[in-house]
DNA sequence: AGCACGCCGACT
DNA sequence: GTCGGCGTGCTC
């Protein structure tokens, strides 16, 4: 790096980039001290002081040696690491993502790191001891923390806080401060603390056989600790360390009785630091054989891979991706590669992580937000030192530090869980993942049913390979597909409830042979509405402008939006009317109903509001496949991950309610979503059947859905993409202005498209109002940029973009406002 | 993101 | 008069 032997380094005034974990633009500089010359590096966290007393983690992006001009750097407080814990390419792939998605490194450095590899600053305020000082001097609030200081000694800027009952402490420290009363520590404390556990040694002298004769005799009048000792010899047989809580266990003595002999020193107590992660002791196996069909997809898969950076299997559901996949995965660990396998969230608590787990051992680990903190940082270690091969995970483990991948998987690539919608950066984690495989040179294979319209075109204009696998595995029948006519049902009066003659015949039918049952619903909560009957009002969100929705579990109406929730209504608030109707209907009305209709039936259900807590997901599969369950209610969640073989219906509520939905994806995604809930549907023995209750049997995504024809649904979607300026043919990027005051917003987002307009023209539509105009008391307005990508400069475009936004966030005219972009926001 | 500085209302 | 409310602008 630097030509100069390390003396002279050492001479050198270096200067540091750094990343700091804010929404701020740009890196800020900092002088090295010398004696951290030699330290520091890219890539390693440094500690320093921005602004006048806050305390940062940041990260050194890059060194120079030219000192900035229009300011004096402060130096930097420290640097924490030994090794960098950023990697080169990870810089590279941070950079890419503030451009791409138009925020601030800083933003995406927040997303990425782990907050337990950030620090945590406190402020410790101690006592300058001063005897001689005159108290008489002092006003009664720096009295009042001297008196304190001299209790306890040190106090921290919280405490001081309190003592006050004021929010400003910082005058009256400083003034204390300036009578030499006080000084001021800043503390960090590395908040990552390896996992430990407390296990017992024996003293080595008793590795002696006359020795430990001795020793048994001695503790004749002590039969407990007799016990205890024999227990622990038992215990070490195994080799391994002895942990304090199983000799407890194994034994049955108290803490006490160890505790006597660590005293005696027989025993000693020490810590070992332990991984959180331990893998299941399963047994669970799976087919790996492969059939012919998967035989051929596989050998043109690595012919594809070979050929070009990115490929796309398009398997249709139940074809056996994940067996391919670990094929191809076995491949890169013989070349002693890294590997990334991306999930949906949702998809990573299902059957075949355990079983993956059980195929590949402590090779594998799994990454997803529901780890804590500490959990995350020490997975960022293992894959940063090589020390785990392969990484199942959710969105956010692109931003692993790979030390050397090879080969990334994205698996149900259409998912629109890849995409962050709060807060920024919102990324497309398939797209990163893309991005990412290009600065790693590593290979990229996208894995979907149902492909997204963006990668079946880039698959088909040869930008990526393409490899198919028609036939599901092991000869199983895609399943029958039957529409039934709501209105037609209503009509005849066959109706009952939400349910059609037809559907809860089938139900029936599948109970009656001990089979199955899945009912899908895509709205949670009970009734999504109360309308009152006499005036027509509706309960709305205090802060959002969404209608509430009534939770029979809580008793009270909820904001889907905000998270806000009120007591339920008995009179309409408007006009006193006690004429509540209840219009639409949740996944928990299903499910009440059903117990109604059908009481010898056990129904349970599944949503975002039974799956909160961290097991409760597994919980209700683990006893759906124990057959405690004929039918489980369910929203988007039962259409992942479910592979039982005993579930041979589907039945789909109401499927209007997914396709009505106003969104240029709609039947993209209704495709998608009812394709993948029928292919839940039937395995190896039997065919099964999916029922779809709709009120327009005829329409083309239904028939293309019963058709299981893809192709179909792709060419017609791509003819209005075109004519409608939609993607593929056109990138999207959403400006969302928001303010308090409805007026001022309304003027100022007209202005700001009147602007753009003036340099990008017709690209520019709007300002209009989004589908919920206000969320959490801000009124919304939504600019949409249309971008021919073929024939325009993506990144220009973005950089005037960014140039527009700061302009206006500077503008005084536009106070109370700001603009949240969102690129490709989909 | 914080935190200081600055400018207005309700209190000793 | 002052305390303290929040709105605005920097931070290497």
């Amino acid at each position: 790096m630097f030509d100069f032997d390390s003396e002279e380094l050492n001479q050198q005034t270096l200067f540091v980039e750094v990343i700091l974990p804010l929404a701020i633009p740009g890196t800020y500089t900092y002088r090295v001290p010398k004696h951290l010359n030699a330290l520091t590096e890219v890539g390693k966290r440094v500690v320093v002081q921005f602004g006048k007393s806050k305390i940062y983690t940041a990260i050194v992006s890059a060194i120079g040696q030219k000192a900035p001009v229009k300011y004096e750097a402060k130096y930097l407080i420290d640097v924490l690491d030994e090794k960098a814990i950023v990697t080169q390419q990870q810089l590279k792939l941070w950079q890419w993502i503030a451009e791409y998605y138009l925020c601030t490194l800083g933003e995406v450095m927040a997303a990425a790191l782990p907050s337990a590899l950030k620090l945590a600053s406190e402020t410790r305020i101690v006592l300058n001891a001063n005897p001689d000082f005159d108290k008489s001097l002092l006003n009664d609030k720096e009295f009042l923390v001297l008196d304190a200081l001299e209790l306890k000694h040190e106090l921290s800027v919280t405490d001081v806080t309190k003592i006050l009952a004021q929010k400003s402490v910082f005058p009256i420290l400083r003034s204390l401060f300036s009578k030499n009363l006080i000084y001021i520590l800043e503390e960090i404390d590395e908040k990552f603390q390896p996992k430990k556990v407390a296990v017992i040694q024996l003293n080595p002298l008793y590795q002696d056989k006359e020795n430990l004769k001795h020793l048994f005799a001695e503790l004749e009048k002590a039969p407990k600790q007799v016990d205890a000792l024999l227990g622990y010899i038992k215990l070490a047989k195994s080799g391994k360390s002895v942990k304090k809580t199983d000799l407890l266990e194994a034994t049955g003595v108290s803490a006490g009785v160890i505790k006597a002999l660590v005293d005696k020193e027989v025993f000693i107590a020490a810590h070992e630091v332990i991984s959180r992660f331990t893998h299941p002791d399963l047994t669970a196996v799976m087919d790996f054989t492969l059939s012919d069909a998967q035989q051929q997809a596989l050998s043109a898969l690595q012919k594809s891979i070979n050929e070009k950076s990115v490929t796309l299997l398009h398997g249709i559901t139940s074809s056996g991706k994940t067996q391919i996949y670990i094929r191809l995965i076995e491949d890169y660990l013989a070349l002693g590669k890294q590997v990334l396998y991306l999930l949906p969230e949702i998809a990573l608590t299902g059957q075949m992580i355990d079983r993956l787990k059980v195929y590949f051992k402590d090779q594998i680990i799994v990454y997803h937000s529901k780890f804590n903190d500490n959990e995350r940082a020490e997975i960022w270690q293992k894959v940063l030192n090589n020390e785990v091969k392969i990484v199942l995970g959710a969105r956010s483990s692109v931003f692993l530090p790979f030390a050397d991948l090879g080969f990334v998987i994205v698996d149900e690539e259409h998912e629109a869980s890849f995409k962050q919608f709060e807060p920024a950066p919102r990324y497309h984690a398939r797209d990163v993942a893309i991005m990412l495989g290009t600065i790693a040179h590593a290979k990229v294979l996208l894995g979907s049913a149902t492909p997204s319209l963006e990668t079946y075109f880039n698959a088909l204009n040869n930008k990526f390979g393409l490899v198919k696998l028609a036939e599901r595995y092991g000869g199983v029948k895609l399943p029958y597909i039957e529409v039934v006519s709501i209105a037609e049902e209503r009509n005849r009066k066959l109706i009952k409830e939400h349910f059609t003659s037809v559907l809860l015949e089938g139900i029936n039918t599948a109970i009656a042979n001990q089979e199955q049952v899945i009912l899908f619903q895509n709205r949670r909560g009970y009734v999504p509405i109360l309308i009152c009957q006499t005036c027509g009002n509706t309960p709305k969100c205090i802060n959002c402008d969404v209608s509430l929705t009534y939770h029979k579990a809580s008793g009270k109406l909820h904001c889907h939006y905000c998270g806000y929730k009120e007591d339920n209504i008995t009179e309409c608030p408007a006009c006193a009317s006690k004429h509540i109707a209840y219009k639409g209907l949740g996944t928990e009305k299903i499910e009440d109903d059903l117990k109604v209709i059908l009481p010898d039936v056990r129904v349970a259900r599944m949503d975002y509001d039974t799956t909160r807590n961290k097991n409760a997901h597994q919980v209700i599969l683990n006893d759906f496949e124990d057959r405690k369950i004929d039918v489980l209610v369910g929203t988007q969640m039962v259409a992942k991950g479910l592979d039982f073989e005993n579930i041979t219906l589907i039945g789909i509520i109401n499927a209007d309610s997914i396709i009505q939905f106003p969104d240029f994806r709609a039947y993209e995604r209704s495709f998608q979503l009812l394709s993948q809930v029928a292919g839940r549907a039937g395995r190896r023995s039997k065919q099964g059947k999916v029922i779809i209750q709709t009120y327009d049997a005829k329409h083309r995504v239904i028939q293309q859905v019963v058709n299981h024809d893809y192709e179909s649904m792709y060419h017609e979607e791509m003819i209005e993409r075109r004519q409608f300026k939609y993607p593929p043919f056109y990138k999207i990027i959403q400006l969302n202005i928001k303010h308090k005051d409805l007026g001022m917003l309304l003027k100022i987002s007209d202005a700001f498209a009147k602007l753009l307009k003036h340099y990008l023209g017709d690209m520019v539509i709007g300002p209009h109002s989004p589908l919920v105009g206000r969320v959490r008391n801000y009124y919304i307005q939504t600019i949409t940029i249309k971008i021919d990508w073929a024939s325009q400069s993506l990144s220009k475009i973005k950089v005037l973009l960014k140039e527009q936004i700061s302009v206006f966030e500077a503008d005084k005219a536009n106070k109370g406002a700001f603009i949240i972009a969102d690129v490709d926001p989909y």
